[in-house]
DNA sequence: TTATCTGCAAAGCCTTTGCACTTAG
DNA sequence: CTAAGTGCAAAGGCTTTGCAGATAA
């Protein structure tokens, strides 16, 4: 329920590309949508394994990668050394601040930022493809 | 001649921190501010060895560690997977403009964001430690 | 049918760690 | 003298890859 535009996505893309589909990336991707966190694969791959215990860590990991192909998923790397995985399909670009205390990650954005970033490649002479803004910091809570 | 500052910094942190000076730090410091490029550590381990050829791997890490700590180095996270250090000591805050093509990159500062990204943090109560903004595109040789 | 997919285990990176020896202080 | 540093090699994480069997189209 809900997921129809995603999935009709990733089909397309599936079949784009002379791909398959199968049962388990199907479930990789309604788990993936469901979880309205920010996951690293090997999170998303403990709650897949509760619907589909067979599902291999490979798979996770090889289904992501389609999922960003076909601009469904966006991969980032934060400080603290881990890869985190959110879904892009129905949600507005955003930025993030991130907890050092307690790992939070609150999505923010401002149209101003947004703006001046592209004025600065532009400047420079770059075409933005994407851009990844991470504030680092301390939450309301674990300033206590 | 133009990093006794740093040197010094340096030399603080470690007599404070109770550790030790060597011949093998103060390569790699060296070394290291003098590249005014954002080295990966095995690039930066490939350039320290051509001046001392027995520094191991592992004495690159531990240092970079120790300049980390004293405020002396940064470390990012790239999307493409690098880790990347650059020196902090005498240059002002910037960001980057990543060429997804060729690899450049370019460093940025728009004041305004700046103070958009702390007003940002304030309104959901987090108080900032450090922030991250990489803008990934092409650059103007890499457009044609 | 047959090209793709899967799980597993192995292999690859990059980084950290344990150890015996060396060295700064 | 002795706590800390070093290089090496081994061990750790995380991610990718090779392979033989399974499966979608």
């Amino acid at each position: 329920m809900g997921y129809e535009d995603e999935q009709k996505i990733f089909d397309e893309y599936v079949k784009k590309m002379g791909l398959k589909q199968s049962e388990q990336r199907r479930d990789i991707l309604l788990v993936f949508l469901k979880t309205e966190k920010h996951l690293t694969a090997d999170e998303l791959h403990g709650i897949v394994k509760k619907k589909n215990p067979s599902i291999g860590a490979a798979t996770v990991y090889r289904t992501l990668k389609l999922l960003r192909e076909c601009g469904l998923c966006r991969e980032f790397r934060l400080n603290d050394g881990t890869t985190r995985y959110e879904h892009l399909y129905g949600h507005d670009h955003h930025d993030h601040l991130v907890c050092t205390g307690c790992g939070a990650l609150v999505e923010v954005l401002d149209h101003e930022i947004e703006k001046r970033q592209e004025k600065l490649a532009v400047q420079h002479g770059f075409t933005i493809s994407s851009h990844k803004l991470e504030i680092y910091g301390t939450c309301a809570k674990c300033n206590n």
